[in-house]
DNA sequence: ACATTACATGATACCGGTAACATGTTATCC
DNA sequence: GGATAACATGTTACCGGTATCATGTAATGT
């Protein structure tokens, strides 16, 4: 920068300005500031900003995973929304395991995000501590929990798989069977299951059995094992509850690789509204969590917090039953 | 850090020294360090390192989207095996467009990353400048280019469809359809395209047709949508050669919709060995590309590239056919 | 016993920008 | 016309670590 400011003949914090954009830089000097920057191939450092300024221009995200077209959703909703605020998103993926977002968040900590974004409302005491320490936006979505560390975008993943359960009943359905991971690693997950239950419970239908589909994270293949080994045994159950749409789509599979007719024989519902479920024969009955919108609406809360303005804290965003040809 | 250090009674750069995990410093002491460090809340900051040894530690990682599981799976590959390093990856989405590359680049290197990772061959001459300005580490993955810019850790896509194609025409299918985006935009596409064109004259077949689902990026959605349209029509072929799984798969819904019988009546295969090629009914004939392993071999190559080992240019990961059900 | 080496620690300067304040010049106002 | 404001630019110090060189002490070798 000195010597692009020697160059033109002015000092750094004039270049300085200028690339700030600072528009108290005369139009024309700023214009040969560029000039001379690009012929000598200077490139802005924004690290040395982010040093000097103690501002990273970094938000933390921690997605259970990436390779989960529904948080991928999220992410790019975000990504995209959060484009052109010059802020840059710093990713890491937890598995579903919370020990691992601690180690994560600790990690990315050290290069002073300027807010965090974490999935989900289940955290170690460790990562409370971490982030009660410093005085840091944080929002956590894809859940609401009832005491947010900062700022919740979500949903009820319990009320939005009661409205599966309810319609399954409504459409006669009552030897239903949740088929999920195993207990634990995924809480939203088990969430999804309470709710199922509590939904079974309320209206009066039998105990729901669960279909333990491994530990955490599990889709199609998943569902598709655990159906097929359980063979002749499905025909138990009138209708599989599955905990996202991956695994209800491996579970329609392997009830169609076994001769069972979906959803004469048993109806199949997903959670999620992926791609897949919208596409593929017969559509899949399943929830839209609106993904995307809540990477969006994380985005629109942190612009919110960044420019100053008073907030709700905790948004919930709309679910919709999508009913399919599986139910 | 200056606390820390005066809590202890030894200088900053004693405490530098500790949490470098430099074991020239004495172990009682830097015991006595940790604990001050962590009883004063003290949280080491990467971005004065970053700034002070102009090593940011950030790789940037730039993918064509973050919403497809191939790139996802290479994404987690390179991420998983880059544990441990100390590097933080930095991603980027380009969404298909060299310029959104371009640009993104420009934002990236402002941080100073040690390397740079770029999905394809393709770039704009400003990127070229941009890399070749800075003496910087690159790989390109997912394709081999003839003359890469730093390394290239891929395969052909041409070979690839070919293969595809050679294993059509020995089934007998004739009148073969290419499934794809719309030209130019996604290269890797038009690849696999030329790929099947060539191989089907080689063989002798009848010149392909082209079936156009749309600008990049082509899904599910965009592969059932264009088959509906096509309606009757597509029954003057006898396989559909689609650019992906997702393609494939939205294809064969369609088929199977418009009572069609995969792969009686039209054949449909893949590329990429999605999960939902192999979890399907029936399972799509598709490319094993090693989504995953790509990335893990990007990762060695950079370990290798960091600690100053000589490595091959060109780094080929072997592909593979996958006879499904589909063809 | 003295030279040499290994180990543990300290002092100083510096990485590349920018906040905060200062300065000089030109427009604007009553 | 003098005061005031708006504009354009400069000066200085500093952000929080670490590279580098220097220093002192204990262990080792012959």
């Amino acid at each position: 920068m000195r010597d692009v400011a020697e160059a033109v003949g002015v000092s750094p914090m004039t270049v300085s300005r200028a690339f700030k954009d600072d528009n108290s830089v005369n139009a024309e000097t700023r214009e040969r500031i560029r000039r001379e920057a690009d012929r000598l191939g200077y490139v802005y450092d924004t690290t040395a900003t982010a040093f000097r300024t103690q501002k990273s221009g970094f938000i933390a995200v921690t997605l259970p995973s990436i390779n989960n077209a529904n948080f991928a959703d999220t992410y790019r909703g975000l990504s995209v929304a959060m484009e052109g605020s010059g802020m840059q998103l710093l990713l890491g993926a937890t598995n579903y395991r919370v020990e691992k977002e601690e180690e994560l968040l600790r990690q990315l900590l050290t290069r002073n995000p300027e807010a965090v974004v974490l999935t989900g409302g289940h955290h170690t005491e460790a990562t409370r501590e971490l982030i009660a320490a410093r005085d840091l936006p944080v929002i956590e979505m894809w859940d609401l929990p009832n005491e947010p560390l900062g700022h919740a975008v979500g949903f009820s993943n319990a009320d939005a798989m009661a409205m599966i359960v309810e319609h399954l009943a409504s459409t006669g359905r009552r030897k239903l069977a949740f088929v999920g991971a195993s207990e634990g690693a995924d809480s939203r997950g088990a969430e999804r299951r309470l709710g199922a239950e509590a939904a079974a419970q309320r209206l009066g239908l039998p105990e729901m059995a669960v279909i333990d589909a491994g530990p955490a994270p599990v889709s199609m293949r998943h569902g598709a094992a655990r159906i097929e080994a359980l063979g002749e045994g499905v025909r138990q159950f009138d209708a599989l509850v599955c905990v996202s749409d991956p695994v209800a789509f491996g579970a329609i599979s392997a009830c169609q690789r076994m001769g069972l007719q979906v959803p004469h024989d048993i109806a199949v519902t997903g959670f999620g509204q992926f791609e897949v479920a919208q596409v593929c024969e017969p559509r899949i009955t399943t929830v839209d969590v609106g993904a995307r919108r809540i990477g969006e609406e994380v985005a629109a809360l942190l612009d919110s917090v960044f420019s100053g303005e008073k907030v709700r804290d905790r948004i919930e965003v709309p679910t919709r039953l999508v009913i399919g040809g599986t139910s």
